[in-house]
RNA sequence: UCCCCAGUAGCUCAGUUGGUUAGAGCGGCGGACUGUUAAUCCGUAGGUCGUUGGUUCAAGUCCAACCUGGGGAGCCA
């Protein structure tokens, strides 16, 4: 007898037929005559109850079937004579395929702390949340492949090693095979990379934009997911020191087609999880409401799914950055002084004044654009104003900046003396610049963090999380 | 990196103005129970009070430093 899942078991099991089903116990109850097992394996966040009659069962085995205990069960798929299921299967034959000692086995069942699972990140595969959780980080990741190829974007691996360290993303984690202990030195006593395993200092990238845009520049339209590194030391819900982006970039797109395209993709992937991983979704904004009923009124938030069919129904609005600003001079906050940090044309915005405009003002996903070129890199494009660039950020509910990115100067005299001003060698990015001597064309690109959008889609409060194994500082345990 | 909070049983927490032998719920284990839904009921074991140092007759409790975790901020995606 073939296993089946306990997905394909729960939707098509025909009563009547004999099944087998192999999976994770999540709980055992039950009295004197039978016991009851609630099994998982994984496809999906429903158990399959096993029903046991106790006096055909060999004592000693039944007793070794604890909660994380691995077991096979065949049996007859029946009507459930209870409530909660509309199946179960009465176990014929159980097989005990890996115990799991209950005196210490981490995972009790019981509500955990997501603390305490992050701690055991190895295990919190097991709970109902990071099941649920991860399966929809599967169907994202695959939602984001489907669309852009069905827009005809190319998948471009940019390299993970890079000896560009000129965009100024943020701090890198160097890559050597240098003795640390004793590195070779150079005559003003510096370590000598050239004598380094790629003969010069090499780090993890933090970005594939600037080799995207080679692609794209031939190709059409690429798009990078992979691996991105930030070697800052930032300790917060939001951010990672390893995290997954997904950055397009696109020939002949001007800001607008960037904008178009980012609203597009977003609302595609939140349609996708609604269509897709509704069972797991329902069971997060259940987890949420039970959350949140020990908050006050006031810091209550929407519903998980309401929520995601409220970004798919509106537009997002669009505002320059020099409106945002007016917005907020005008704003309660403001005229009360109770933001923290200065509102004033050519400062960044903080995380305050996001919220405000997104949470407080619009109340809806807001795409801010034409900030001032001060703030933002080298390489957007240049407003004719003289003083701003094209640049977009997505600013989303709960989550901030979502999305950050540009039409890119393609105009190489503007894009080198951009590059002196902000002391940005150009000699180094020559490999960059060829793209602006040889046929260059408008293109815009821009740079999701994946876990980002997996905040918003699942609702968790932590990046941590939302990602298999967290990287951030002081934390590289699994 | 900065600000705030926390660290006591496997987990979540309580522990009074510093004072005898550190508690509860859940989980585990043993038992009871005719179908349970994170079952229920009875019983039971389980502790280097984050670490180091200090104050004191006496520290889980007060002080300092450090470590770890959480929330917020900055940096950003």
């Amino acid at each position: 007898m073939a296993r089946l899942k306990i997905k394909e078991i729960l939707k098509n099991g025909e009563t009547g037929s004999e099944v087998v089903a192999k999976g994770w116990v999540r709980t055992k109850r039950g009295s004197k005559n039978v016991n009851f097992i609630a099994l998982n394996d994984g496809s999906t966040i429903h158990n399959l109850q096993v029903v046991v009659d106790v006096a055909s069962f060999d004592e000693e085995l039944l007793h070794k079937i604890t909660t994380g205990a691995a077991i096979a069960v065949s049996g007859e798929l029946v009507e459930s004579a209870g409530s909660g299921q509309s199946v179960e299967l009465n176990a014929k034959s159980i097989d005990l395929l890996g115990a799991a000692d209950p005196e210490k086995y981490p995972i009790q069942p019981k509500k955990h702390s997501l603390e305490f699972l992050r701690e055991n990140a190895h295990l919190r595969f097991r709970t109902n949340t990071f099941s649920a959780v991860f399966r929809i980080r599967h169907a994202m990741a695959f939602a984001i492949h489907k669309y852009f190829n069905e827009k005809g974007f190319n998948y471009l691996h940019t390299p993970i090693v890079t000896a560009s360290d000129a965009e100024g993303a943020g701090q890198m984690f160097r890559v050597s095979t240098l003795d640390p202990k004793n590195p070779p030195l150079t005559e003003e006593g510096e370590v000598d990379y050239s004598q380094d395993f790629f003969g010069r200092a090499t780090n993890l990238t933090v970005s594939g934009q600037l080799e995207g845009e080679l692609g794209a520049l031939a190709l059409g339209e690429i798009y990078t997911f992979g691996p991105t590194f930030r070697a800052e030391n930032s300790n917060t819900t939001r951010h990672l020191a390893e995290f997954w982006m997904i950055e397009p970039e696109m020939a002949f797109y001007d800001l607008k087609d960037n904008m178009d395209l980012a609203e597009e993709f977003l609302k595609y992937c939140i349609q996708y999880a609604l269509d897709n991983c509704m069972d797991d979704l329902k069971f997060l904004a259940d987890r949420l409401k039970q959350e949140e009923k020990n908050k006050p009124q006031d810091q209550r938030s929407m519903d998980l799914i309401e929520k995601l069919e409220f970004v798919l129904k509106n537009d997002f609005i669009r505002l320059p950055y020099t409106e945002a600003i007016d917005v907020l001079k005008n704003s309660k906050p403001y005229k009360k002084k109770k933001f923290q940090f200065p509102v004033d044309w050519g400062v960044d915005l903080q995380s305050e004044h996001e919220r405000y405009l997104v949470e407080k003002h619009f109340k809806c996903p807001v795409i801010l654009t034409d900030y001032p070129k001060d703030i933002k890199a080298f390489y957007m494009k240049q407003n004719d104003d003289g003083k701003t660039v094209g640049a977009m950020d997505v600013l989303f509910p709960g989550i901030g900046e979502i999305i950050g990115g540009s039409q890119r100067e393609e105009d190489l005299e503007k894009l080198t003396t951009r590059m002196e001003e902000m002391d940005i060698p150009a000699e180094e990015m020559w490999w960059y610049l060829d793209t602006r001597r040889f046929g260059s064309v408008v293109h815009s690109g821009f740079g999701l963090g994946f876990e980002r959008l997996m905040l918003f889609v699942t609702g968790m409060g932590n990046i941590r999380d939302v990602i298999a194994f967290p990287r951030a500082p002081k934390n590289a345990e699994f």
